[in-house]
This record gives C-alpha cells, sequence and structure tokens, in this order.
DNA sequence: CTGAAAGCGCTAACAG
DNA sequence: CTGTTAGCGCTTTCAG
C-alpha cells in the first residue's frame, strides 16, 4: 500500500508537501500541488489515517453505543446522530451493547484504545458509571443519551420518563381502567424508575392504591419467553387487572407475546400501552398505544452537544429535556 | 494519557518488557509479570491500539456495512455478526449507507483509512463496484452479504430472491389472484432484479401475461410519501390490480401507506405479499404476508466466511444461498 | 529472561 | 513556497 514517501519520490518533492497537499495546509504552488494530486491519483493513495492519529492525537470518528441495535428507537437515533456528524466533517461509528454490561465494558475499551474523540452514550443502566469513570479519566468527552446515571454530571439528552409515564397511565384511568399492572424494566435503568414513579403518580392522583402485586420485572431488551401469564388465564376475569402499562415498547411487545400464548385478547382481555414507539411499524399498522419519543432528535441534538463539548470541555454540563406524545390506538379498550 | 514508557519507568523495566506482558508473548518471569501489571492496574494503563496498528498492520477490528440501520433485517443480521465477530477476538465496527452511493463511498474511505482487517459489505448497488475494487485493490478481505455485484467475484452469502418471490406470487395466484402489480427496488439492486425475475416466472408459469404498466420502482428504504396512488383509487375495481408484490418490507410498508392515504384498504380491496419479514413486530402482529429470510445467520455465516478469507486470502470464492420461508397472513385475501 | 535500536506513516515546528 | 528533523506509542529484530 502505497505511503506519503511514495507519493513524495514519484512526485518529486518532499513527503511534507504531500501532506500539504492532502490537509490543504500551508501554501503550497498550483503546479506541485497539480503534480502531487495526479501522482496521489495514479497511485491510487489512501492516507493512513492511523498514522495521522497517532501524531494529531485526533482521530476525527465519534462514536455511538446503543443498548438494543433491533429496537426503532435507538436506530432512528443513530440516523440522527450520523446526519449531524457527517455534517460537521466527523465519522460515526455504531456500538452496540444488548443492554449488557459485559458488552458494553468491551466496546468501552476498544473505544478507549481506539482514541475516539467522543462517545453519544446510551447506558446499559446505573453500573456503567465505571465506565463512565474510564471515559473521564481517559478524558474523552460523552454525551449521554435516553439515561442518566446517578453521580455522574454530565451533558445528557432525556425523554421526560417521568411525565409521559405518568400522562399515559392517565389516560388509561380515563378509560376506565383501575386495575392497571405495570411492565417494568431493570430498576438498574434510570428510565425504569422514572416511568414507575410517573405510574405511581397517575395511580396516586386518581385515588388508587397501589399495588406492589401489579408489578413485573424484567430486562428492555424483547424476550420471546420469558412471561408466563398462565395464572392470569386461570383468574377471574374481574380480579384480572384491565390493562397494563409496559415501560417500552419490547416490553409490550414480550408480554403481548406472553398474553396471546395464554389466550388472552388485546385489547379485549387486557389493554396495553407503552412507552417509546414502533418506528415505521407503526404507520403501516398502528396498534399499540404509546408515548412515544423524539429519537432522532435525541441522536441529533446529543451530537449537537457532544461535538460543542469537544471545542470547550470546560463549560457547564447541560441537560436537554425533549417531551413525548401519547397516542392511544386499538391495544387499549375503553370499559 | 500513559504510555508503554510510563509503565516501564514505574515498573524499573524496558518498554519491551512491558509490551511482552500485554500481548502475552515472550518469556517473562512471573515476579516482573505481576509487577508489571500491578502497576499498569495503578496507572490504568489503557493500550493505544492505534500505534499497535502502526506497527503490526493489522486492527483486529472489522466491519459491517449495512444500507439500512432502520430495517430488521439488517439489524439482525448485524447481531449475527457482531456475535460470530466477538466469539473469534475481534470487534465489529457498524456502518450505515443508508441506500446511498455517497455515503458509502464515505463509508468505505473511511474503513481504507482506518485499516480495517475485513469488511462484511452488504453493497448498495451495482455501482459499488468501484468501491469493492478499492478494497481489492487495498488488500482488504470482504465478503458480500445479501447482494451481489456484477463484476466481481468473491464470498457472498445470498438468499433465495428469485425462488422466493417465485414461490410468493405462485401464492398469490393460487388465492385466485391474476392482476398482481409489483412494487420492485431499483434494478441497480442484485435482488430487485432477481424478485422481478421471480415474480414474472410464477405469472408465465400460470399462464398470466407480464404487464409492465404493473410495474412500480422505488428506493429499497421507506418513504412516507413517496407514492401517490389516488389513480388507483379513482379506478373500477374490476380494472384495479388485486394484489401488490412489493420487493421487500420496506417497500410493503411505503405502499401500505399509500394505499391507506387514498382511503383503499388492505386487504379488503388490495392484497400486500413482500420480500422480508419485520423482525420481533411479527410476533405481536403479524399482519403482512412475507418471504421470510434468516437475517441473522446471513450475519453469523458471512462473519465465518470473512474469517476464513482473512485467514487464507487464495482458496477459491464461496457463495452460500440461503433459503426463505413463505407465510401467508392477513394482508393476503382469497379471491 | 530482558533490553536497545529501528521503524510503522504521518505531521508539527522550524529552517531556508 | 519547500524541505529537514524529530517524534507520536508501539512492536520487531537482534543482542545480551
Amino acid at each position: 500500500m502505497a505511503t506519503i514517501y511514495d507519493i513524495a519520490r514519484q512526485a518529486n518533492v518532499s513527503a511534507m508537501t504531500v501532506s500539504r497537499v492532502i490537509n490543504n495546509t500551508g501554501r503550497v504552488s498550483e503546479k506541485t500541488r497539480a503534480k502531487v494530486k495526479q501522482v496521489m491519483e495514479e497511485m491510487q493513495y489512501i492516507p493512513n489515517s492511523v498514522a495521522r492519529c497517532l501524531v494529531t492525537q485526533e482521530s476525527k470518528i465519534l462514536s455511538l453505543l446503543i443498548t438494543d441495535i433491533t429496537n426503532p428507537f435507538f436506530t432512528t437515533m443513530a440516523r440522527g446522530a450520523e446526519d449531524a456528524a457527517m455534517q460537521h466533517g466527523y465519522r460515526l461509528m455504531f456500538g452496540n451493547s444488548d443492554e449488557s454490561l459485559i458488552k458494553e465494558k468491551d466496546y468501552v475499551q476498544m473505544i478507549l484504545s481506539m482514541r475516539v474523540d467522543g462517545v453519544l452514550f446510551a447506558p446499559s443502566g446505573d453500573q456503567s458509571k465505571e465506565h463512565l469513570e474510564w471515559l473521564t479519566r481517559q478524558n474523552v468527552p460523552f454525551v449521554l443519551l435516553d439515561r442518566e446515571v446517578p453521580g455522574i454530571e454530565c451533558d445528557a439528552v432525556l425523554g421526560d420518563s417521568r411525565g409521559g409515564a405518568k400522562h399515559m397511565v392517565s389516560e388509561l384511568i380515563r378509560y376506565g381502567h383501575r386495575h392497571i399492572a405495570l411492565l417494568n424494566g431493570s430498576e438498574e435503568v434510570s428510565t425504569a424508575r422514572e416511568r414507575k414513579a410517573g405510574y405511581i403518580e397517575a395511580l396516586q392522583e386518581a385515588g388508587i392504591a397501589f399495588d406492589e402485586q401489579l408489578c413485573m420485572q424484567m430486562g428492555y431488551l424483547h424476550e420471546r419467553d420469558a412471561l408466563d401469564l398462565s395464572c392470569w388465564a386461570e383468574m377471574e376475569p374481574q380480579t384480572r387487572p384491565t390493562a397494563i402499562f409496559a415501560a417500552n415498547n419490547m416490553l409490550a411487545l414480550s408480554i403481548y407475546t406472553a398474553l396471546r400464548s395464554v389466550g388472552l385478547r388485546v385489547p379485549d382481555d387486557i389493554s396495553i400501552a407503552c412507552f417509546d414507539d414502533f418506528g415505521w411499524v407503526e404507520e403501516a399498522n398502528p396498534f399499540f398505544s404509546v408515548a412515544s419519543q423524539p429519537a432522532y432528535q435525541f441522536g441529533e441534538i446529543g451530537m449537537q452537544l457532544l461535538l460543542e463539548r469537544i471545542k470547550d470541555r470546560e463549560q457547564a454540563p447541560r441537560r436537554v429535556i425533549l417531551p413525548c406524545q401519547v397516542h392511544l390506538r386499538e391495544s387499549v379498550r375503553q370499559l
């Protein structure tokens, strides 16, 4: 593979001049510039960004870590982040932790050793704290996306988890539901805690007693067979919950699958509402009632914050809270 | 940030010894090894893989380029590729071209300049040829995923586009449809050509004349407002197509949206079938009739081929063809 | 078992 | 406008 010296030799100039042509820095006469460009073309020269990175100490590569690459919320976020990065001359590298601290650790180590210029980070949970501290210690700027981590003060783009959950559960109540179950994500994740808080607030406001028995919990990833709801199927309809609030889209899917498999119908037997939407799927077949978040903007705004942070590392951390929109659809039945 | 020399000084050894400890190469006494490890721990040392890559000429990073990060077919593929890469001590970097040759070019240049060890490549179309030639010229191994590129002989993992399309369209015919429209992707993409060929074969086998008028075409990405079907709405039901075969999942969504917006119902007025499925969405609300491909295996097998290719660059190119499964569902009506 | 020297490909800083 | 020198952080090679 051709190096800058091969080009220099061929063009009868020094490596430095070639470097100047590549980077458009310093003065180079039109004539030599043309000559060098021609030689680069002929030899199909591609600058080695590894070598460049070693000397300049910057890679012009940013990284986006998401927790579920099959979740439209995160992939749409990825689009927003990528578009914004491109516009500013940065390249974006995606990583996927699958909600796993182990995979996240692996990925963070890669980031650290690759000397990436900055990270857009959707943490897998509170234990991500350690990983964020590594980034801080190695002086790699980052912005948190979607989730907060207690004990870490930094830029973040978040949704209104508590408000959105409260709004949605209030709607359920308005539709006549009083026996509402919660299917929540891990309490290790800030959004899960906030959404539960919103759920409780809505109940309280309506004078409905909170019942821990109605709370279930599992990971935010879609798990096909995680839930066994046969006990619900056997219950008297009057004692069974009439609605479920799922703390994210994948949980809604999991419980939907579980309900089906024990013969309970949505919304006839049980209503479902959830946080997050389903991206383009919704346009085709709007079924689930959702509190939908502006995913693209999470990525776009997060990228803006990151780029500004890279330029000025001293400014005070900023938190952006993005609103969500509640849509009631077929999956919720009026009682 | 600590370097190998900082560690060496602190541990009273040479940089070379530290290097040996890091890489577990050569003989180092247990005592010095322990000491070095301890110092690395204390100083939170992270090896600089950029420097390492510069000298060893390998990065242990592989790259996966997909054309649509919001399409479950590709994201599921990404999971398969990632899992396989991890198992073999490689890291995987994702890239997304959004079906755009321009973005793809950008991404390939990044790959080339980063000195990635190999690429899993879902090309945006036939014009990707040039990009693949760059890879070849720079001696970067790659495996094609999902799509072929005429004029490029290489390893590839493909689906049975022709057979699957033919199968699905035959089913449509069996359900009584004879006036079947095709919504195809760009003819620049091998799968689009193959799927059209399968569509035509199925018609011919049933003695139905192929009608170019019934063929529509647009990009494989989901475009919300790309199609105006008001002419169909105004037609006499008898002259209108009774079914549509969409060449991928996103096209099915686009046409579904378009039909809805002009007041045509699926499947009452028009049936829809398509290539590819919708991932987890289907479990919840199976609606579309699909020819579903084993996306995870595309990634997994592709990664295996890539790793083998990296080891042995001389072996003959291999093509793996993965079968698809046809599922008829609510979106198709029996006439 | 350990170290010294050289160099991967590039650019910053300076000199001309 | 152009070139020289030095060095980014690491590993390879060879010597001890």
